[in-house]
RNA sequence: GGGUCGGUGGCAGAGCGGUCAAAUGCAUGAGACUGUAAAUCUCACGCCUCACGGCUACGUAGGUUCGAAUCCUACCCGGCCCA
């Protein structure tokens, strides 16, 4: 059984329609997933997120396990039962911990060819994490799509470093992949597998990307060779916060065109429309939520042109808690389909987020969620039409 | 009326002779945020100047001192206690 089939090759890019199918539906590619690291999108309940036609959302493995733990997830049977989300889940792996806290704070733990060692953010605890721990974990979340443990390293890195780097990332990616085969087996779930991602390392060195990429190709078991999909791994943006288009697009190249291509935290409107040019599939990023409470709404510009998603810049944001909204009484968003949006003021959200009330970070993030979903529905229809 | 403690920047509140345009918190203003240590972080925040720097300021008015938010005197205002 396969479980992601292209529907649509466009004819302007690489960019295509695809149709994913896992144990808890369908998800039309292109795709968005806000980030639910910790079960939850901060400041929506499961019905907003219904409401706005989720598809998908991301959670962590290493978030999970520290807090409320394991255990509990066996208990409630997955992650799916214990959030009350009937649709698909992508688990991610902790490999982007390894670099949030570790590379960036060696005090938060340690990195070996064998594991990785957690220092708990919460309390101190100790916690080791291996390949095979990170799919276990994984399996026991019961998520539709799930990530090898990688180690995603800073961007600058030195290459001596980042060729170290990268054959651990491979190492790791066969014992996933390895642990992979051994718990579908244990677990009887040869007619329900999740999908297996593989994460492609590499800094912004185009050699590095496509060594990485042919590595883990390369990997195979009785399961068939290489990966369901292949994930972007690292910040997608230089120091500058420049997106690093051209590391993108070679790397898009070098993953089979059969197989999914998972933009990991991609990103800005703009970056998901180009990447999606390049033939990337699905993207996550923390952007419309936390942005959203942080106050930045996005929204889009009255374009005229049917192809306008290849302009630079076709929608506005605005900071909701600048003070020119204080006394501004029009609807947060006219456009929105969202009853609320239209018929709360940005002067009522401004005073929301300035008292850090919970409902400001709801209506910001609903705004921008119905936004980044926008986004995919018009990306989607861009390709049927041979526009993107 | 008597006693007592106190009056500091938008607010709260440190400071108690020089290193004070004055700690800290809040509020305010702006910015950042890309597989969420993020309801977080950064910067600004008396006035003038891009800046060097200058000016005005710790209730009011005097005084002591080389020098006062800090000491003294009077007055004004507030809290508490007594009558």
């Amino acid at each position: 059984m396969k479980n992601f089939r292209i529907i649509k090759q466009s004819k302007l890019s690489q960019a295509r329609l695809g149709v994913i199918t896992t144990a808890h539906g369908k998800i039309q590619t292109p795709f968005f997933m806000p980030d639910a690291t910790r079960a939850a999108v901060k400041g929506l309940s499961m019905n907003d997120l219904k409401m706005l036609g989720l598809p998908a959302m991301v959670i962590n493995t290493y978030h999970l396990y520290l807090q409320p733990g394991i255990d509990l997830m066996k208990k409630s049977q997955g992650a799916h039962h214990f959030m009350n989300w009937p649709k698909p889940l992508l688990s991610d792996s902790g490999g982007y911990q390894v670099y949030s806290l570790i590379h960036k704070n060696s005090s938060f733990g340690k990195i070996t060819d064998e594991k990785v060692i957690f220092k708990s953010p919460l309390d101190g605890s100790r916690h080791e994490f291996t390949p095979e721990k990170s799919i276990q974990i994984q399996f026991d979340l019961g998520a539709d799509m799930i990530v090898c443990l990688d180690d995603c390293p800073p961007n600058s890195l030195s290459a001596e470093k980042m060729r170290l780097s990268i054959k651990r990332t491979v190492s790791w990616a066969k014992r996933c992949r390895q642990e992979y085969d051994r718990q579908i087996r244990k677990r009887n779930l040869d007619n329900n597998k999740p999908m297996l991602f593989g994460v492609i390392q590499g800094g912004t060195d185009l050699a590095m990307r496509k060594w990485c990429a042919e590595e883990l190709i390369k990997i195979s078991s009785p399961g068939g060779q290489g990966f369901d999909g292949y994930g972007y791994g690292a910040r997608p943006v230089d120091g500058d916060g420049k997106f690093l288009a051209a590391v993108l697009q070679h790397t898009a190249e070098q993953i089979p065109a059969d197989k999914l291509r998972f933009g990991l935290g991609i990103g800005l409107p703009e970056d998901i429309a180009r990447c999606a040019r390049m033939g990337w599939d699905m993207f996550d990023c923390v952007i419309p939520t936390r942005e959203g409470r942080h106050g930045k709404l996005f929204f889009w510009k009255t374009n005229s042109k049917s192809n306008f998603l290849n302009s630079q810049n076709f929608y506005n944001t605005i900071n909701i808690t600048n003070a020119k909204f204080k006394q501004d009484l029009s609807p947060i968003n006219e456009h929105s389909n969202i009853p609320e949006l239209r018929e709360h003021s940005k002067a009522y959200l401004h005073h929301l987020l300035k008292i850090q009330e919970s409902l400001g970070y709801r209506l910001a993030s609903l705004n921008n969620l119905e936004f980044y979903l926008d986004l995919m529905k018009k990306i989607r229809q861009a390709i049927d039409n041979d526009k993107l």
